[in-house]
DNA sequence: TCTGGGGTCCTAGGACCC
DNA sequence: TCTGGGGTCCTAGGACCC
Protein backbone atom coordinates (compact mmCIF):
# COMPACT_ATOMS: atom_id res chain seq x y z
CA UNK A 1 0.00 0.00 0.00
CA UNK A 2 1.89 2.92 1.41
CA UNK A 3 5.77 2.20 0.35
CA UNK A 4 6.90 5.05 2.97
CA UNK A 5 5.57 2.69 5.33
CA UNK A 6 7.35 -0.44 5.25
CA UNK A 7 10.65 -0.32 7.21
CA UNK A 8 9.88 2.79 9.35
CA UNK A 9 10.19 3.43 13.00
CA UNK A 10 6.96 3.87 14.81
CA UNK A 11 6.00 5.91 17.57
CA UNK A 12 3.24 5.82 19.68
CA UNK A 13 2.68 9.22 21.15
CA UNK A 14 0.34 9.25 24.46
CA UNK A 15 -0.40 12.31 26.36
CA UNK A 16 -0.42 11.48 30.09
CA UNK A 17 -3.41 11.82 31.95
CA UNK A 18 -5.03 14.10 29.32
CA UNK A 19 -8.41 15.64 30.32
CA UNK A 20 -6.91 16.48 33.90
CA UNK A 21 -3.82 17.71 32.31
CA UNK A 22 -5.77 19.82 30.26
CA UNK A 23 -7.69 21.01 33.25
CA UNK A 24 -4.47 21.88 34.87
CA UNK A 25 -3.53 23.72 32.40
CA UNK A 26 -6.46 25.89 31.87
CA UNK A 27 -6.55 26.57 35.80
CA UNK A 28 -2.96 26.72 37.14
CA UNK A 29 -4.30 26.29 40.77
CA UNK A 30 -4.90 23.17 39.73
CA UNK A 31 -1.68 22.02 39.37
CA UNK A 32 0.10 19.49 41.95
CA UNK A 33 -3.60 18.68 43.28
CA UNK A 34 -5.51 15.73 42.79
CA UNK A 35 -8.07 16.27 39.77
CA UNK A 36 -10.75 13.74 38.85
CA UNK A 37 -12.38 13.98 35.80
CA UNK A 38 -15.23 11.91 35.50
CA UNK A 39 -19.03 11.76 35.70
CA UNK A 40 -21.45 12.94 38.91
CA UNK A 41 -20.47 11.64 42.08
CA UNK A 42 -24.44 11.63 42.87
CA UNK A 43 -25.45 9.62 39.62
CA UNK A 44 -23.52 6.59 39.21
CA UNK A 45 -20.57 8.38 37.34
CA UNK A 46 -17.30 7.06 36.93
CA UNK A 47 -13.69 8.33 36.74
CA UNK A 48 -12.81 9.56 32.94
CA UNK A 49 -9.02 10.36 33.97
CA UNK A 50 -6.99 11.61 36.65
CA UNK A 51 -4.37 13.51 37.34
CA UNK A 52 -0.87 11.91 38.89
CA UNK A 53 -1.43 13.24 42.37
CA UNK A 54 -4.85 11.38 42.33
CA UNK A 55 -3.51 8.24 41.50
CA UNK A 56 -0.88 7.93 44.34
CA UNK A 57 -4.52 7.39 46.17
CA UNK A 58 -5.41 4.82 44.53
CA UNK A 59 -7.75 6.34 41.80
CA UNK A 60 -8.30 4.93 38.55
CA UNK A 61 -9.94 4.94 35.39
CA UNK A 62 -13.51 3.80 34.95
CA UNK A 63 -13.79 3.16 38.91
CA UNK A 64 -16.90 4.68 40.44
CA UNK A 65 -16.67 8.24 41.32
CA UNK A 66 -18.21 7.97 44.69
CA UNK A 67 -15.33 5.08 45.31
CA UNK A 68 -13.13 7.82 44.14
CA UNK A 69 -14.20 10.11 46.72
CA UNK A 70 -13.74 7.78 49.41
CA UNK A 71 -10.49 7.04 48.57
CA UNK A 72 -9.11 11.06 48.03
CA UNK A 73 -11.69 12.88 49.58
CA UNK A 74 -10.23 16.25 49.19
CA UNK A 75 -10.12 15.54 44.83
CA UNK A 76 -11.38 18.16 42.62
CA UNK A 77 -13.84 16.84 41.22
CA UNK A 78 -14.55 17.97 37.48
CA UNK A 79 -16.97 16.97 34.54
CA UNK A 80 -15.85 16.04 31.29
CA UNK A 81 -15.27 19.14 28.82
CA UNK A 82 -14.88 17.12 25.44
CA UNK A 83 -15.19 20.43 23.21
CA UNK A 84 -12.38 21.54 25.05
CA UNK A 85 -10.06 18.56 24.98
CA UNK A 86 -10.70 17.61 21.15
CA UNK A 87 -9.44 21.26 20.67
CA UNK A 88 -6.61 20.87 22.72
CA UNK A 89 -5.82 17.19 20.83
CA UNK A 90 -5.73 19.12 17.23
CA UNK A 91 -3.39 21.04 18.36
CA UNK A 92 -1.45 18.80 19.32
CA UNK A 93 -1.64 16.78 15.83
CA UNK A 94 -1.26 19.57 14.42
CA UNK A 95 2.59 19.47 16.31
CA UNK A 96 3.15 15.68 14.99
CA UNK A 97 1.92 16.82 11.14
CA UNK A 98 5.47 19.42 11.33
CA UNK A 99 7.37 15.43 12.02
CA UNK A 100 5.92 13.48 9.80
CA UNK A 101 2.80 13.00 7.10
CA UNK A 102 1.59 9.44 8.46
CA UNK A 103 -0.40 9.37 11.42
CA UNK A 104 -2.93 7.12 12.50
CA UNK A 105 -5.17 8.37 15.47
CA UNK A 106 -6.22 6.22 17.69
CA UNK A 107 -7.97 8.14 19.84
CA UNK A 108 -8.24 11.82 21.29
CA UNK A 109 -4.84 11.02 23.62
CA UNK A 110 -3.18 9.01 21.23
CA UNK A 111 -1.57 8.68 17.81
CA UNK A 112 1.05 6.59 15.88
CA UNK A 113 3.62 8.19 13.81
CA UNK A 114 5.92 6.45 11.23
CA UNK A 115 8.98 8.20 10.64
CA UNK A 116 12.08 7.35 8.75
CA UNK A 117 14.04 4.10 10.20
CA UNK A 118 16.99 5.10 12.48
CA UNK A 119 15.52 8.37 13.11
CA UNK A 120 12.73 7.31 16.06
CA UNK A 121 14.55 8.38 18.84
CA UNK A 122 16.09 11.77 18.27
CA UNK A 123 12.03 12.81 16.56
CA UNK A 124 10.44 11.64 19.66
CA UNK A 125 12.81 14.06 21.76
CA UNK A 126 11.52 16.88 19.60
CA UNK A 127 7.91 16.03 19.21
CA UNK A 128 7.93 16.03 22.99
CA UNK A 129 9.92 19.52 23.42
CA UNK A 130 7.48 21.21 21.28
CA UNK A 131 4.36 19.48 22.92
CA UNK A 132 5.57 20.64 26.08
CA UNK A 133 6.96 24.20 25.26
CA UNK A 134 4.07 25.21 22.71
CA UNK A 135 1.15 23.58 24.64
CA UNK A 136 2.60 22.89 28.56
CA UNK A 137 1.43 19.16 27.96
CA UNK A 138 3.37 16.25 29.42
CA UNK A 139 3.73 13.78 26.44
CA UNK A 140 4.94 9.96 26.93
CA UNK A 141 6.48 8.18 23.71
CA UNK A 142 7.21 4.65 22.92
CA UNK A 143 9.39 4.09 19.95
CA UNK A 144 10.31 0.82 18.02
CA UNK A 145 9.87 -0.44 14.71
CA UNK A 146 6.26 -1.82 14.94
CA UNK A 147 2.96 -0.66 16.82
CA UNK A 148 3.41 -3.36 19.41
CA UNK A 149 6.11 -2.79 20.55
CA UNK A 150 5.57 0.84 20.85
CA UNK A 151 2.46 0.28 22.42
CA UNK A 152 4.34 -1.54 25.37
CA UNK A 153 7.44 0.75 24.98
CA UNK A 154 4.69 3.89 25.83
CA UNK A 155 3.50 2.00 28.62
CA UNK A 156 6.58 1.81 30.19
CA UNK A 157 7.72 4.94 29.41
CA UNK A 158 4.75 6.48 31.28
CA UNK A 159 4.71 9.17 32.53
CA UNK A 160 6.35 11.65 30.58
CA UNK A 161 9.05 9.71 29.37
CA UNK A 162 10.55 8.13 26.25
CA UNK A 163 11.57 4.93 25.78
CA UNK A 164 12.53 2.76 23.22
CA UNK A 165 12.15 -0.76 22.52
CA UNK A 166 13.64 -3.05 20.05
CA UNK A 167 12.92 -6.92 18.73
CA UNK A 168 16.19 -7.67 20.78
CA UNK A 169 14.88 -6.52 23.87
CA UNK A 170 11.52 -8.82 23.74
CA UNK A 171 13.63 -11.28 26.18
CA UNK A 172 14.74 -9.27 28.76
CA UNK A 173 12.07 -6.63 28.61
CA UNK A 174 9.02 -7.63 27.19
CA UNK A 175 8.93 -11.13 28.75
CA UNK A 176 9.19 -10.64 32.75
CA UNK A 177 6.04 -8.72 31.93
CA UNK A 178 2.33 -9.83 32.82
CA UNK A 179 -0.01 -10.99 29.85
CA UNK A 180 -2.15 -7.96 30.86
CA UNK A 181 0.63 -5.51 29.07
CA UNK A 182 -0.46 -7.35 25.76
CA UNK A 183 -3.17 -4.69 23.81
CA UNK A 184 -6.17 -7.57 23.41
CA UNK A 185 -5.48 -9.54 26.58
CA UNK A 186 -8.08 -7.77 28.75
CA UNK A 187 -9.25 -8.48 32.45
CA UNK A 188 -11.35 -11.93 30.30
CA UNK A 189 -8.13 -13.45 28.45
CA UNK A 190 -5.79 -12.61 31.60
CA UNK A 191 -7.99 -14.80 33.74
CA UNK A 192 -8.22 -17.41 31.50
CA UNK A 193 -4.52 -17.56 30.53
CA UNK A 194 -3.69 -17.19 34.15
CA UNK A 195 -6.24 -20.73 35.06
CA UNK A 196 -3.63 -22.11 33.01
CA UNK A 197 -0.59 -21.34 34.45
CA UNK A 198 0.34 -18.64 31.87
CA UNK A 199 1.01 -15.64 33.59
CA UNK A 200 3.75 -13.81 32.06
CA UNK A 201 4.29 -13.08 28.21
CA UNK A 202 7.52 -15.20 27.69
CA UNK A 203 5.51 -17.60 29.70
CA UNK A 204 2.36 -17.29 26.68
CA UNK A 205 5.37 -17.08 24.01
CA UNK A 206 6.79 -20.51 24.62
CA UNK A 207 3.09 -22.33 25.58
CA UNK A 208 1.94 -24.39 22.73
CA UNK A 209 0.09 -23.30 20.20
CA UNK A 210 -2.98 -25.67 19.40
CA UNK A 211 -3.35 -26.07 23.66
CA UNK A 212 -3.81 -21.80 23.37
CA UNK A 213 -6.92 -22.14 20.62
CA UNK A 214 -9.19 -23.64 23.68
CA UNK A 215 -8.41 -20.81 25.58
CA UNK A 216 -8.13 -17.78 23.03
CA UNK A 217 -11.48 -18.80 21.42
CA UNK A 218 -10.26 -19.04 18.36
CA UNK A 219 -7.30 -19.89 16.12
CA UNK A 220 -6.78 -16.40 15.23
CA UNK A 221 -7.12 -14.89 18.35
CA UNK A 222 -4.07 -17.74 19.53
CA UNK A 223 -2.20 -17.14 16.33
CA UNK A 224 -2.43 -13.21 17.37
CA UNK A 225 -1.91 -13.30 21.30
CA UNK A 226 1.53 -15.82 20.51
CA UNK A 227 3.25 -13.46 17.43
CA UNK A 228 2.53 -10.41 19.94
CA UNK A 229 4.06 -12.36 22.87
CA UNK A 230 7.13 -12.74 20.96
CA UNK A 231 7.22 -9.16 19.76
CA UNK A 232 5.89 -9.72 16.28
CA UNK A 233 3.13 -7.54 14.79
CA UNK A 234 2.48 -6.78 11.06
CA UNK A 235 -0.10 -4.51 11.69
CA UNK A 236 0.10 -1.03 9.39
CA UNK A 237 -0.69 2.34 10.21
CA UNK A 238 -4.26 3.17 8.89
CA UNK A 239 -3.84 6.43 7.80
CA UNK A 240 -7.19 7.50 6.40
CA UNK A 241 -10.20 4.88 8.56
CA UNK A 242 -13.29 6.63 8.99
CA UNK A 243 -15.81 6.52 11.20
CA UNK A 244 -17.76 3.41 11.39
CA UNK A 245 -20.80 4.09 13.99
CA UNK A 246 -22.30 7.32 16.17
CA UNK A 247 -24.08 6.42 19.39
CA UNK A 248 -25.58 7.82 22.00
CA UNK A 249 -26.87 6.59 25.39
CA UNK A 250 -27.61 7.33 28.93
CA UNK A 251 -27.18 5.65 32.11
CA UNK A 252 -30.17 6.45 34.70
CA UNK A 253 -29.50 7.90 37.83
CA UNK A 254 -31.98 5.62 39.15
CA UNK A 255 -33.51 2.36 37.62
CA UNK A 256 -36.56 3.84 35.22
CA UNK A 257 -39.60 1.69 35.48
CA UNK A 258 -41.75 3.59 33.22
CA UNK A 259 -41.88 2.43 29.43
CA UNK A 260 -43.21 5.82 28.70
CA UNK A 261 -40.45 7.73 29.88
CA UNK A 262 -37.60 5.10 27.92
CA UNK A 263 -40.01 6.35 24.72
CA UNK A 264 -39.08 9.91 25.90
CA UNK A 265 -35.56 9.56 26.22
CA UNK A 266 -35.23 7.75 22.80
CA UNK A 267 -36.27 10.21 21.33
CA UNK A 268 -33.83 12.72 22.53
CA UNK A 269 -31.40 10.49 21.60
CA UNK A 270 -32.89 9.90 18.13
CA UNK A 271 -32.74 13.59 17.87
CA UNK A 272 -29.08 13.52 19.20
CA UNK A 273 -27.86 10.83 16.78
CA UNK A 274 -29.52 12.23 13.92
CA UNK A 275 -28.19 15.65 14.46
CA UNK A 276 -24.58 14.47 14.57
CA UNK A 277 -24.82 12.46 11.25
CA UNK A 278 -26.09 15.35 9.69
CA UNK A 279 -23.44 17.55 10.27
CA UNK A 280 -21.06 14.85 9.59
CA UNK A 281 -22.66 14.86 6.29
CA UNK A 282 -23.86 11.30 6.73
CA UNK A 283 -26.95 8.23 7.16
CA UNK A 284 -26.71 5.13 8.77
CA UNK A 285 -28.18 1.86 6.89
CA UNK A 286 -28.23 0.00 10.51
CA UNK A 287 -30.00 1.72 13.64
CA UNK A 288 -29.67 -0.21 17.15
CA UNK A 289 -30.98 -0.15 20.39
CA UNK A 290 -29.07 -0.93 23.34
CA UNK A 291 -30.83 -1.83 27.08
CA UNK A 292 -29.26 -2.42 30.09
CA UNK A 293 -30.50 -3.85 33.21
CA UNK A 294 -29.61 -4.24 36.93
CA UNK A 295 -28.26 -6.51 36.78
CA UNK A 296 -25.62 -4.84 34.44
CA UNK A 297 -26.61 -7.52 31.91
CA UNK A 298 -27.08 -6.11 28.09
CA UNK A 299 -29.45 -6.27 25.42
CA UNK A 300 -29.11 -5.39 21.75
CA UNK A 301 -30.91 -5.35 18.77
CA UNK A 302 -30.37 -3.67 15.25
CA UNK A 303 -32.47 -3.18 12.43
CA UNK A 304 -31.37 -2.87 8.98
CA UNK A 305 -33.06 0.01 6.63
CA UNK A 306 -33.75 -0.62 2.85
CA UNK A 307 -32.30 3.04 2.90
CA UNK A 308 -29.89 5.12 4.43
CA UNK A 309 -31.32 7.63 6.34
CA UNK A 310 -30.61 10.82 8.95
CA UNK A 311 -33.77 11.47 10.05
CA UNK A 312 -34.85 12.08 13.45
CA UNK A 313 -37.86 10.41 13.03
CA UNK A 314 -37.01 7.40 11.22
CA UNK A 315 -34.51 6.86 13.89
CA UNK A 316 -36.39 7.27 16.43
CA UNK A 317 -39.21 4.92 14.59
CA UNK A 318 -37.17 2.04 14.35
CA UNK A 319 -36.09 1.96 17.78
CA UNK A 320 -39.35 2.38 18.69
CA UNK A 321 -39.83 -0.45 17.12
CA UNK A 322 -36.76 -2.70 18.11
CA UNK A 323 -37.90 -1.35 21.77
CA UNK A 324 -41.50 -2.71 21.24
CA UNK A 325 -40.41 -6.17 19.69
CA UNK A 326 -37.86 -6.67 22.88
CA UNK A 327 -37.33 -4.66 25.90
CA UNK A 328 -36.98 -7.15 28.39
CA UNK A 329 -38.65 -6.50 31.72
CA UNK A 330 -38.65 -3.16 33.34
CA UNK A 331 -36.73 -1.86 34.49
CA UNK A 332 -34.05 -0.08 32.63
CA UNK A 333 -30.68 1.26 34.01
CA UNK A 334 -29.50 2.57 30.42
CA UNK A 335 -30.92 3.18 27.07
CA UNK A 336 -28.79 4.19 24.07
CA UNK A 337 -28.88 4.24 20.07
CA UNK A 338 -26.29 3.17 17.65
CA UNK A 339 -26.20 4.37 14.14
CA UNK A 340 -23.78 2.01 11.70
CA UNK A 341 -23.58 1.20 8.50
CA UNK A 342 -22.47 4.84 7.59
CA UNK A 343 -22.70 6.31 4.08
CA UNK A 344 -21.61 9.67 2.53
CA UNK A 345 -24.11 11.91 1.86
CA UNK A 346 -23.68 13.04 -1.72
CA UNK A 347 -23.98 16.37 -1.07
CA UNK A 348 -22.83 17.80 2.22
CA UNK A 349 -25.85 19.08 4.22
CA UNK A 350 -28.10 18.90 7.27
CA UNK A 351 -30.98 18.28 5.31
CA UNK A 352 -31.76 14.22 5.66
CA UNK A 353 -34.56 12.96 3.43
CA UNK A 354 -37.96 12.01 4.85
CA UNK A 355 -41.37 13.52 4.90
CA UNK A 356 -41.82 17.13 3.45
CA UNK A 357 -42.83 18.52 7.03
CA UNK A 358 -39.70 17.23 8.97
CA UNK A 359 -37.72 18.57 5.72
CA UNK A 360 -38.23 21.85 6.25
CA UNK A 361 -38.40 22.03 10.17
CA UNK A 362 -35.26 20.21 10.70
CA UNK A 363 -32.67 22.36 9.16
CA UNK A 364 -33.76 25.45 10.65
CA UNK A 365 -33.55 23.36 14.19
CA UNK A 366 -30.30 21.86 13.46
CA UNK A 367 -29.18 26.07 12.51
CA UNK A 368 -30.28 26.74 15.82
CA UNK A 369 -28.43 24.18 17.59
CA UNK A 370 -25.48 24.67 15.43
CA UNK A 371 -25.55 28.48 17.21
CA UNK A 372 -26.88 28.01 20.60
CA UNK A 373 -25.73 24.42 21.63
CA UNK A 374 -26.92 21.13 21.41
CA UNK A 375 -29.40 21.37 24.34
CA UNK A 376 -30.43 24.30 22.68
CA UNK A 377 -33.56 23.25 21.08
CA UNK A 378 -36.41 20.23 21.57
CA UNK A 379 -38.58 19.06 19.50
CA UNK A 380 -42.18 18.50 21.24
CA UNK A 381 -41.83 16.33 24.32
CA UNK A 382 -38.57 17.72 26.39
CA UNK A 383 -37.33 15.52 29.04
CA UNK A 384 -35.41 15.81 31.85
CA UNK A 385 -32.28 13.58 30.96
CA UNK A 386 -32.13 13.32 34.77
CA UNK A 387 -28.75 14.88 36.50
CA UNK A 388 -26.55 14.40 33.39
CA UNK A 389 -27.09 17.38 31.67
CA UNK A 390 -27.37 19.53 34.47
CA UNK A 391 -24.11 18.69 35.81
CA UNK A 392 -22.43 19.00 32.06
CA UNK A 393 -23.39 22.67 32.41
CA UNK A 394 -21.58 23.56 35.34
C1' DT B 1 -17.67 1.56 46.56
C1' DC B 2 -21.04 -0.57 43.23
C1' DT B 3 -19.60 -0.30 38.38
C1' DG B 4 -19.88 5.69 32.11
C1' DG B 5 -19.81 6.80 27.28
C1' DG B 6 -17.95 6.43 22.94
C1' DG B 7 -16.02 3.45 20.01
C1' DT B 8 -13.70 -1.11 17.32
C1' DC B 9 -13.36 -5.84 16.10
C1' DC B 10 -14.53 -10.79 16.18
C1' DT B 11 -17.50 -14.93 16.18
C1' DA B 12 -21.31 -17.65 15.11
C1' DG B 13 -25.72 -18.90 13.27
C1' DG B 14 -29.37 -18.33 9.95
C1' DA B 15 -31.21 -16.64 5.56
C1' DC B 16 -30.52 -16.39 0.98
C1' DC B 17 -28.40 -16.92 -3.54
C1' DC B 18 -25.96 -19.34 -7.17
C1' DT C 1 -36.10 -39.27 -0.86
C1' DC C 2 -32.33 -36.96 0.32
C1' DT C 3 -30.14 -33.00 -0.02
C1' DG C 4 -23.19 -29.74 -1.46
C1' DG C 5 -20.50 -25.76 -0.98
C1' DG C 6 -19.14 -21.07 -1.22
C1' DG C 7 -20.23 -16.29 -0.59
C1' DT C 8 -22.64 -12.46 1.42
C1' DC C 9 -25.69 -10.12 4.41
C1' DC C 10 -27.89 -9.58 8.76
C1' DT C 11 -28.19 -10.07 13.68
C1' DA C 12 -26.74 -10.72 18.73
C1' DG C 13 -23.39 -11.00 21.94
C1' DG C 14 -19.01 -10.26 23.90
C1' DA C 15 -14.14 -8.75 24.59
C1' DC C 16 -11.53 -4.94 24.44
C1' DC C 17 -9.75 0.00 24.15
C1' DC C 18 -9.43 4.95 25.79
Amino acid sequence: MNKRLINNDILLCDLDAFFASVEQLDNPELKGRPVVVGGDPDSRGVVSTCSYEARQYGVRSAMPMKKALGLCPGAIVLPVNMTRYKEVSEQVIEIFGRFTPDIEQVSIDEAYLAVRAGTGLETARKIRFAVREELGLPLSIGVSINKLLAKIACSLAKPDGIRALYPEDVEKVLWPLPVRFLPGAGPVTERKLNAFGIKTVGELASFPLEALKSIAGSAAAAAELKEYASGRDSRKLELNAGRKSISEEITFSQDIHEKDYILTVLFDLASEVGYRLRSKGLKARTVGLKLKFPDLSIKTRSLTLPEATASDEKIFKSVVDLFTRCCGNPPWRLVGIRASGLERERQLSLIPGGDPGEEKITPVLDMLRQRYGRDAVFRGRRLLLLRKNDFKRN
